[in-house]
DNA sequence: ACCTGGATGGAGAGCGCTCTCCCACTATGC
DNA sequence: GCATAGTGGGAGAGCGCTCTCCATCCAGGT
């Protein structure tokens, strides 16, 4: 139609470039990927051929070859239960804890030049979406973070063939890879400290207890009290959020109002729940010490700040990201279950 | 190579279809994409031959056609400086204004089946690699959250003629759509409501002062003060942030103790303030009230929950989608700007 | 009976890229 | 000298889809 108007590149195609360079299709994409030896002067010249042109090899075509989108799908699928609408799928992201996974999705996508496309699967509906977007070839594979215990989507996935890798230990055993933390490790990290302090009345605030994670932090603290000859110590189960922790740490001081130390399954909760302490008028950490776990955000903005059980999470994430770049990389690959030891980090608030 | 073994669907196409409704492989397409008039009988008879074969639309071979991706980008483009090199970009998510950001553009994508691929633009290498990624055709445009006053991704991507909108007014005016709330009268509010509860020695704690956002919040707050009788009123800058917060009340109480009001630019700085309010043994909102801005979590987050003047995020979100998304669709449109009224959400705090 | 025109389906040309062949050329061995 | 291997470049066939033509059919007007 028009004649290329020297003002407007538009985009130009390998066979511009090739024109330019004065050589083949062929070579050019050789020296952009880098396959085969190509003559060190025909590189050069294709370089600025391609300098020239302002060329940008275009996606949709080389997928479309490849096989491969070069993207991947980070997938949030919350606590929604079927049936819940929600137009706006609030404070999923609210969560400090997703900022850190997403940091370390980015962190490690960035020197690939990836990114990754943000899905949420809340409800049935969502769930399909996922699964047709990844097979209609929009990304190669699924990073699952999942708040939820019973969630369906990586079984669905799973049988879909589609490449996808989890961010915790799935409840029922199932054929995926994953990442996670030693969550148990993580009690008994919280328990000796709690004990080295010289806590003697200790209580504990876990998450729901549907969730694999919340049992294996409260194994792991419960099994350590009572090898520090603690064996039955008061539990309120939360739910992870902020308001569940103030409510747990309410009927904690009804129950049990001369507890000395506190070990709360998240910071989010631990957060809250410093609230209601300090309304009780307990000085933190000298009449009631607390631990909390995660290591996120919140533990800062906490006053006095957290002590907490670290997950690495960034870490975790970046390893997710790398298992399932190889599992896309190479689909007969073996599910892989990477863990990783917390660590404590010892604060303010014990 | 190998035959389809039955029980590996594989991915059919087009063609594929077509053979089993026994029609042309334009008429399946015309059924997929409702275009044209196609008889009702052939209609249902590719369908069934769709639900038969399993297909799903290769959207790579669509997209090279159609020169669409059907996937934007969100672009969090943080205040990072030149030079930092912070491998896991922390706490640009953590921040709970971005929760309902995302929420909000989720929210409008979802039902066009679309989601947004997740960017990050601190450093000039990464703006260089969001600009080459949509030039390779990854998305079709960018949503872009500037957190930085001086951010020079907007210019760049006027200047690449790549469809874009912005979550806030740019600081200088470039032809570029965008939404924004009505900062002044966000300050104008807090203004009015604390003179109503009977204040009258009110202090506020602004955002960094080179963001309009921040300018014009303080403006309005100033104006309706001065308006209401109190020319003068002591301003202390903060930068968002918790700690932020904290030290400008730290400095607020050594300079001014018999405060009795103040208007702080975002809620996480309030949630700070709060903190500091409550070691000086100031009841809340009885001693000093407490005026945030946003209502973002970290407001229901406050004790007392925290007052605070509402921007309508997720509705902003979703605009700012919807504009960028008719922006792709009609290139030549004229730039747009809507600006949204914040409204006061009272809660325990003023 | 003929022409016109509105519907509706099919054929086929690409979109921009990768990758398998194949060819030209040089280096090596007998 | 000739067969053999190795190296580096070009030709061209698709990947799966859309979309422009074109062919066909059936009304309706003359």
């Amino acid at each position: 139609m028009s004649e290329d108007l020297p003002s407007i590149p538009s985009s130009s195609t390998l066979e511009d470039v090739a024109r330019v360079a004065g050589v083949s299709r062929a070579t050019v994409s050789r020296v952009i990927n880098g396959i085969r030896n190509v003559d060190p002067d025909i590189q050069e010249k294709v370089r600025q051929a391609i300098s020239v042109t302002g060329y940008a090899p275009n996606r949709a075509a080389r997928s479309l070859v490849t096989r491969r989108t070069g993207s991947i799908a980070l997938v949030v699928s919350g606590a929604g239960d079927e049936g819940e609408e929600d137009p706006f799928p609030n404070r999923v992201f609210g969560d400090p804890f997703f900022g850190r996974v997403a940091s370390g999705v980015l962190g490690f996508l960035r020197p690939l030049g990836m990114h990754p496309v943000l899905m949420l699967a809340e409800t049935a509906a969502a769930r399909e979406q996922v699964i047709s977007y990844l097979r209609q070839g929009n990304a190669d594979g699924a990073l699952l973070v999942s708040s939820h215990a019973a969630d369906p989507l990586p079984k669905l996935l799973v049988d879909a063939g589609l490449p996808a890798v989890l961010f915790a230990r799935p409840p029922r055993p199932i054929p995926i890879s994953y990442v996670d933390v030693a969550h148990r490790a993580g009690g008994t990290l919280a328990a000796d400290h709690l004990v080295a302090r010289g806590c003697r009345r200790v209580a504990t605030i876990t998450g729901p207890l549907d969730v694999p994670a919340s049992q294996d932090r409260l194994a792991g603290f419960q099994e350590t009290m009572a090898r520090h000859g603690h064996p039955y110590i008061p539990i309120v189960e939360g739910d992870f959020s902020h308001d569940s922790g103030e409510t747990a740490m309410q009927r904690l001081m009804a129950e049990h109002p001369d507890v000395d130390g506190v070990f709360i399954a998240n910071d989010l909760m631990a957060q809250g729940a410093l609230l209601v302490l300090r309304d009780h008028g307990r000085r933190i950490p000298d009449d009631v010490a607390v631990v909390g776990f995660d290591d996120s955000s919140a533990a800062l903005a906490c006053r006095p700040q957290l002590t907490t059980v670290r997950q690495p999470m960034e870490d975790m994430a970046a390893e997710m990201t790398r298992l399932l770049l190889s599992h896309v990389e190479e689909p007969e690959r073996r599910v892989t279950s990477v863990i990783f030891e917390p660590t404590l980090v010892i604060r303010q608030s014990a």
